[in-house]
DNA sequence: AACAAGACCTGCATGC
DNA sequence: TGCATGCAGGTCTTGT
């Protein structure tokens, strides 16, 4: 599920509810995702005080008291959602909740539920000085959104690479936080073929891209990301920035910028590339 | 070193 | 109705 956009949209909504309060008290119902779960969780965050939530590409960061990072991926399928209800009753794939001590102006009843039905996120514990260095994330690119990104960036990160750009840009030590939709999105904006050579991307042509990369993730964050199935933003709504897909999921549907017949250019096309769906309109992108 | 394929999981849509 | 198949937003590991 949750590329950039929609993590972001996850760590906007959970922190007027999660910053400055305290952990009450942490219930592990699945111990094992993708990774298994630190078995004292619970007794690390119990009684600490949250900081302010950060993300790193698709890394949740919930900062807390002692200087320790709770480090949270959402997988495919993660959702994490705020609830008030005064008599719980978890849902079936509800693995991790965090109970929180009602501080002032809020509810006495605030809990946040993890749920993962396909269980490939995972949650670590990490020392707030060795962040960067933890094996998660040591070899993660550059943020897309730092005004520091720029064409120069990411050509220097697709030297030497001879693959398709599309795989390029799903390396996540190439630039952070990027998945198959997003890929697909910008480089439809760039007007760039997702079997192009990553190499031969340089000068105006991955200054355009990356502007591509840029505005696709914002408009999307905009929009409260992407919901197709697993996608909400913590309040329980969704997110609405697939109405406003180009290419993704679009195969056969016409390209919104191509005013020709869908039977001239068969419209946007839909390939595989490592085992992975990459769509695109072969008129407009190079 | 870069790249592709397989593995990890569940749920859903589709077709027979 | 049941059952098989294929597909899904990620990424780690393995092998070429």
């Amino acid at each position: 599920m949750p590329e950039l956009p929609e993590v972001e949209t996850v760590r906007r909504g959970l922190a007027p509810w999660m910053e400055g309060q305290v952990f009450a008290a942490v219930k592990v119902r699945v111990p094992r995702l993708r990774l298994p779960l630190p078995d004292d969780l619970g007794q690390r965050l119990t009684g600490r005080r949250i900081g302010v939530l950060g993300r790193r590409g698709k890394y949740l960061l919930v900062p807390f008291e002692g200087d320790e990072v709770l480090v949270v991926h959402l997988g495919m399928s993660g959702r994490m959602t705020v609830n008030h209800e005064p008599e719980f009753a978890p849902g079936r794939h509800d693995h991790v909740i965090f109970d929180l001590a009602g501080g002032e102006g809020h509810p006495s009843t605030t809990r946040i539920v993890y749920n993962d039905p396909r269980r490939f996120g995972l949650m670590a514990l990490c020392p707030a000085d060795l962040l960067e260095t933890h094996p998660l994330l040591a070899r993660m690119g550059p943020e897309p959104l730092d005004p520091a990104f720029d064409g120069a960036m990411l050509e220097g990160a697709l030297k030497g690479r001879r693959g398709p750009i599309k795989g390029a840009l799903l390396d996540q030590s190439v630039v952070a936080g990027i998945g198959n939709i997003y890929a697909c999105e910008a480089l439809y904006r760039a007007g760039i073929s997702p079997r192009r050579k990553a190499m031969t991307i340089a000068g105006a042509r991955a200054r355009r891209l990356v502007e591509a990369l840029k505005s696709v993730l914002e408009d999307a964050i905009s929009s409260g990301g992407s919901s197709l199935k697993d996608h909400r933003q913590p309040s329980g709504e969704l997110g609405y920035f697939q109405h406003n897909f180009a290419v993704y999921g679009r195969a056969g549907l016409e390209c919104p910028e191509c005013t020709c017949e869908i039977g001239e250019t068969g419209g946007i096309s839909r390939l595989v590339q490592s085992g992975r769906s990459t769509f695109f309109c072969p008129r407009r992108q190079r």
